[in-house]
DNA sequence: TGTACATCAGTGAACGCGCGTTCACTGATGTAC
DNA sequence: TGTACATCAGTGAACGCGCGTTCACTGATGTAC
């Protein structure tokens, strides 16, 4: 009953704006069987349909089940590409803490430097394109306003991380100048990362080589 | 007859690609006006309900038209954002290709090269702040592959006329390398651009200063 | 300068479709004794 | 270990709505003579 009330009142307060949080988590087994197959099945219809067509009905016919099943664990389409960037900015923000904490922006010279913000870069770029539907989840979390909430929130959690690991290499810049720094290039990788992706003609290795100097430098230089 | 048949031949090539090209070209000023009620109805509906909501019967309620008369210049909502999307893009571009012309790129030092590089980048950013539904423009030129192209052949025609002024400036890189350099600058550029419409709380002059230094440091190491 | 006619511009009203969503229900799984 | 019951998971069928789109039409504008 509390929960009700609750979901009542947000519903009236937040007006038109759409509520994404799943409505039930599942329990059993065969429901968390059910819940990874409706994401399964999105991430698939996305590389197929693209974002526009895809809707909940379609999502329920390809994965052979009916709309209630669905609406037991997602109130809507957006939930349910919201989990996906959930997912996707998850394993991407994995890999950057894992990266710092394994001495990633530890490196003895400038070219050392580059060489492993490169390995950076090429590591997420490669979760990036294992993640079924990625380019269409990425054109979600620029363009559906809820995406752009979970988008923005890891990469400002991502930026805070590296500015404390910079702080911590003894970077002569404050705190706070570091945190803007680290905010822009996270903006940029991410950037660099989607343009590698939607443009397998380029020179992906290039790109993030030419990235990884300008963002060395760039810290190099920066002041106070 | 002619015409007719192109265009039948068309949709059954295409199969389910959407074409956007405006279906008939307004004659009269009456016309012209109703053409431009649209796009400027659309760019203000776009402010208030986003992409997702956006559609033709809506446009037309809110600009006190009929359907039959949006569909005279468009086949559906994708042709007005693409127009809104090319005109947005044109604006941008010109305000390059100016700055390239009036001497942008020939500085004396480093300082003034970084000072000249912001400049560009603020006046392209005052440009799209003024541009009705900037920021939901830029989404749909991010999200929607038709409107993806549109930006995407904006871009590439900006960094081959900076590549071609930044050799003829004496740049020891190769015209190749150089192109390759001004397609990834163009997107950081873009990119930023985004970040500062998008988070109007941020320092939007810092970014522009920062992407600035980064550029012109880049283009200074750029080798062969 | 006026009239007849062709073309351009926009109306009113409706259509089929697929969307999101909900109802009352059946079947599957887990649990208490 | 078996049975009765509660809860969880999913079905079948339908709904209202707004979307894109089209029809046959009226009214406005331009043009030839």
């Amino acid at each position: 009953m509390s929960t009700q009330s609750k979901a009542r009142s947000r519903k009236t307060v937040e007006k038109r704006k759409v509520a994404t949080e799943a409505k039930q988590q599942p329990q059993q087994t065969r429901a968390q069987d059910t819940y990874e197959l409706i994401l399964k099945t999105t991430g698939q219809l996305l590389d197929e349909v693209g974002l526009e067509r895809l809707s909940t009905n379609l999502v329920c016919k390809r994965a052979g089940l009916t709309p209630p099943a669905l609406y037991r664990y997602f109130p809507n389409k957006y939930a349910i590409l919201r989990e996906l960037g959930d997912r996707l900015m998850a394993r991407q923000d994995e890999a950057v803490l894992q990266w710092i904490d394994e001495g990633g922006l530890q490196s003895a010279s400038h070219e050392e430097a580059v060489a492993s913000n490169v390995r950076l870069q090429e590591r997420v770029n490669d979760i990036t394109r294992q993640f079924p539907g990625n380019i269409f989840v990425l054109r979600a979390l620029r363009a559906i306003p809820l995406l752009r909430e979970v988008r923005i929130a890891s990469r400002d959690m991502v930026a805070e991380r590296m500015a404390d690991a910079i702080a911590a290499t003894g970077h002569k810049a404050s705190r706070e100048r570091l945190l803007e720094a680290a905010c822009l290039t996270t903006e940029l990788m991410y950037s660099g990362m989607e343009m590698v992706l939607e443009e397998p003609s380029r020179d992906g290795h290039r790109i993030c080589v030419d990235l990884a100097r300008m963002m060395v430098t760039y810290y190099d230089q920066l002041e106070s």
